[in-house]
DNA sequence: TTGTAAATGATAGTTATTCTCATTTAGGAG
DNA sequence: CTCCTAAATGAGAATAACTATCATTTACAA
């Protein structure tokens, strides 16, 4: 009784937002999705990742090297974006007070959907190859 | 004793990224120095907008509609990016906590260079016209 | 079988951004 | 003043992420 509709190249891009924790681009979800099928198509992919969006179902993260990265897990939460690997990480141990929201609209007559804290900087294995780099 | 250099266009660029709080994309700061200096180019803005967030002198905000947006006050703070009209908007009434950069490197080991936080939805005045849609 | 509506694949098109390179500029050395 | 150098710039080509187009395929129902 599974798969309804032909929803099979879909659900299995969303299945692998939700399992990973990466933060993919649109690139790295096709390269990962193909592995298991292999006549998916890049239109596919971006296609797809914008109707998640529109329904909530992912969020962006934000643009890193040039490229849209995206997340399953749609509660709000803290990334780390590295400038030097540009790996994006969670990071479960910062809080982020949702009382932005009301203060959005308490404040200023907003309407806010969303909120995204991005920390830049280096991961701990940049840091440590950028102190290497400045002993020499 | 003005103009060490030829670094007319590149000052130009930059005051008006210090005085304005539009947070405005690349081909909105061309547009505006044009006015100025009317022979300068947008491979001069792009080239200038990378060497000043490089020396940290202005931050970027944010890919908004395919754009990205600069911001020449570089002290922490809190935007607001409208999902209707596009336009970015600082909320100097909501706070954002720097204990961030600490706890990024003992919690996690990272290097902190920079933090983000964006609120996403409707402006006021977005909402209004949203709200004035839903009745008809 | 036939009809349908949505999903997809292949590919062309768009556009923000970057790259290349010749030219211009400002200042210093002689 | 003239020559030299190094940086800044302008114009346009090149890049690449993303989107649009359109014919085809798929799943389901009548």
């Amino acid at each position: 009784m599974a798969n309804e509709k032909n929803y099979k190249k879909r659900d299995a891009i969303l299945s692998y937002l939700r399992q990973t924790h990466t933060h993919p681009s649109a690139e790295m979800v096709y390269g990962e999705v193909k592995n298991q099928i292999p006549d998916i198509s890049m239109a596919t992919v971006y296609r797809n990742l914008a109707t998640f969006r529109q329904r909530g179902d992912i969020v962006c993260v934000g643009t890193v090297n040039g490229m849209e990265r995206y997340d399953g897990n749609t509660h709000p939460h803290v990334h780390f974006i590295c400038e030097g690997c540009h790996q994006v990480l969670d990071m479960p141990g910062i809080s982020l007070s949702e009382q932005v929201y009301t203060q959005a609209r308490d404040l200023y007559g907003y309407t806010a959907n969303y909120c995204n804290l991005t920390i830049n900087g280096l991961c701990d294995q940049c840091t440590a190859n950028k102190k290497g780099e400045n002993i020499a």
